[in-house]
DNA sequence: ACACCGGATTGAAACCTTTCAAAACAGATG
DNA sequence: CATCTGTTTTGAAAGGTTTCAATCCGGTGT
């Protein structure tokens, strides 16, 4: 019934149970360690009061935190809340809570999120990086803290990485379109300044050269951004050249693209995959939801929040710790937007 | 250059600086208490040292925390994470900092992270909890965290809320189908168990029956979810219906039922909006991209994060605090899935 | 020379928990 | 009854920060 002016502490509890200080922290750390009895009457004594541990001093004092942390570059893209979710699994297991926090494609968000979850002694930090060369990275490694970094990586192995190939997921989606027998076909996708776009393409370049294609049949639209109105747009431009340059298929570096791409295809008549064949990127939720089902690259999201989590644990348990860069396999899924 | 055995403290950089420890506190908190000069020492010893504040200690002492936390029902939902970033907005206005918790529609894990939160003492917790009348959620006010639940309401009023009108979201739906002409829509949503599909339904009948139409003109399909794949076969079901009982129009309870309808009709050569217009709910930023834009009532996402946040520190703040229950007016967005 | 002032700095207490060596205890053994 | 053994309980220290009353200091006004 108390309304608590200041919420009960160890002391009161031990003063209501009549025990020492100590033993009510038994019953909280080691409850094995004190007699049936007393831990009942401290039991009861706890919710009496309504005790809530506090975990700033339990942390202070014990030096350990039980949390991991998931810096998210975008909350609202749904490839990284399917990574959030498996490194919520991982934590599960382990009894660790995750939180997440995100940076909205931020760096000063982004930064103020690590500076806090490091003032927090988090055990872990898990980040896609909104550039994953920052200093900022290095400095909290150096200090103690355990960083991964998530669906992004470091040529120079310098950190933790888990990341997924991105240069096959573009060979395997133009040699999918090489196996169905397109042979005008067009990249979509842009800013160059993203990594993964570069990458994208050089896989999709490298399959076609190396099928003996002629470099111009691979036919580069850049866009502004990863989002469905530039795939709209795309699409405008494809359906304005003349029929003979005009790709019968298109790679889009993203599935939010080829959304945009299908949207502007069926709104003019165009028909999919007929006239042209569309493969996506991240095999999103909504690409099987799609007017026709979009083949996608799909990549494993949830492992690769599992095993950022555990490497991240590795990392904080293992002292001499030397860093790993995992990457993982892309793999095609088809569907209508291709295969028909 | 120092690779920190244990990470410098307060004392050390007081040590290096060559003055007391209190100064350097009060460089942390109150810079402009201490002389140029040596706030200009103290921050020098700091990097110098690599010193990062220990927020448990800090928040120990100071009995105050600068986060906010925010327990989503399904991160993976578009919709709450607009919501998040509306507290995230809000929240950055006052200098807080939101970490952001999933329980993954599941009791437990809301248990578990609202324990940990209660337990760090964050300032305070928005929530769309599985179960809004769940007494957890007044334990935790009773002991003195600011409560305020998202999305979801408490008929009794015990509790702060900000969600929006459902019964109003199916009234303005139903009215916008009525005034293109149609006289034989159907419902489509479920389970009944959700209190929102209950209320848009209640609302779509309730303008069904003032615009003095039979009530056996509103078609009811009951699906076991609100996904894609239930809207599917919500499809098929009225495409099964003899022509003059299949209605020209369907009201879904969620976008993704919505799509699913959408997709099976393209699928099956029924043209939206001429033979079947559709409208969905929540306005998800997939509805607008989908082959035929989406009808949808659009809920103020981002707001409701924002008034949810304003709240939960009203509640924080204000000692003597009633609660309050602020409803918000959901809008129809129309686009090509009705109107053509 | 004095008292006084205001700003800058100091030092110790307090926050709440965990830890660990030591003490108390209970029961068994000789 | 003394000893020993193993279990349970205790008490004090420690952890890093903030807070606040007290001190210090350089300068002013008389």
């Amino acid at each position: 019934m108390s309304d608590a002016a200041r919420s009960a502490s160890v002391k009161d509890v031990a003063a209501a149970a009549g025990v020492s200080l100590g033993t009510v922290s038994n019953v909280l750390n080691r409850p094995d360690r004190v007699s049936p009895a007393t831990r009942a009457r401290v039991q009861d004594a706890m919710r009496e009061l309504g005790f809530v541990r506090n975990e700033s001093a339990r942390q202070l004092r014990a030096g350990t935190s039980r949390t991991l942390a998931y810096v998210m570059l975008d909350a609202g893209n749904p490839f990284f809340t399917d990574v959030a979710q498996g490194i919520e699994v991982a934590a599960e297991d382990v009894d660790l809570t995750v939180v997440l926090c995100n940076s909205a494609n931020r760096a000063d968000r982004e930064a103020a999120h690590l500076t806090l979850l490091e003032q927090q002694r988090v055990q872990g930090v898990l980040v896609t990086p909104v550039d994953p060369h920052s200093a900022t990275l290095d400095d909290l490694v150096r200090r103690g803290t355990p960083v991964v970094i998530v669906d992004r990586t470091r040529p120079d192995a310098s950190l933790c990485s888990v990341s997924v190939d991105d240069e096959l997921g573009g060979r395997i989606a133009v040699e999918h379109l090489l196996d169905l027998g397109h042979e005008r076909i067009a990249f979509i996708g842009g800013p160059a300044t993203l990594g993964q776009v570069r990458e994208r393409l050089a896989g999709a370049r490298r399959a076609w050269a190396e099928a003996g294609r002629p470099e111009d049949d691979l036919l580069v639209v850049t866009t502004a951004a990863l989002d469905v109105r530039e795939g709209r747009e795309a699409g405008q431009r494809l359906a304005g050249l003349p029929a003979r340059r005009r790709p019968t298929a298109a790679f889009c570096a993203n599935d939010l693209l080829a959304l945009g791409l299908l949207q502007q295809a069926i709104g003019s008549g165009t028909r999919v995959p007929e006239q042209l064949a569309i493969v996506g990127y991240d095999d999103i939720e909504f690409a099987a939801a799609a007017a026709v089902p979009l083949t996608s690259v799909r990549q494993p999201r949830q492992e690769l929040g599992r095993t950022a989590a555990a490497l991240v644990l590795a990392e904080a348990t293992d002292q001499a710790h030397t860093h790993r860069q995992v990457l993982f396999t892309p793999e095609l899924v088809a569907r209508a937007s291709t295969t028909g």
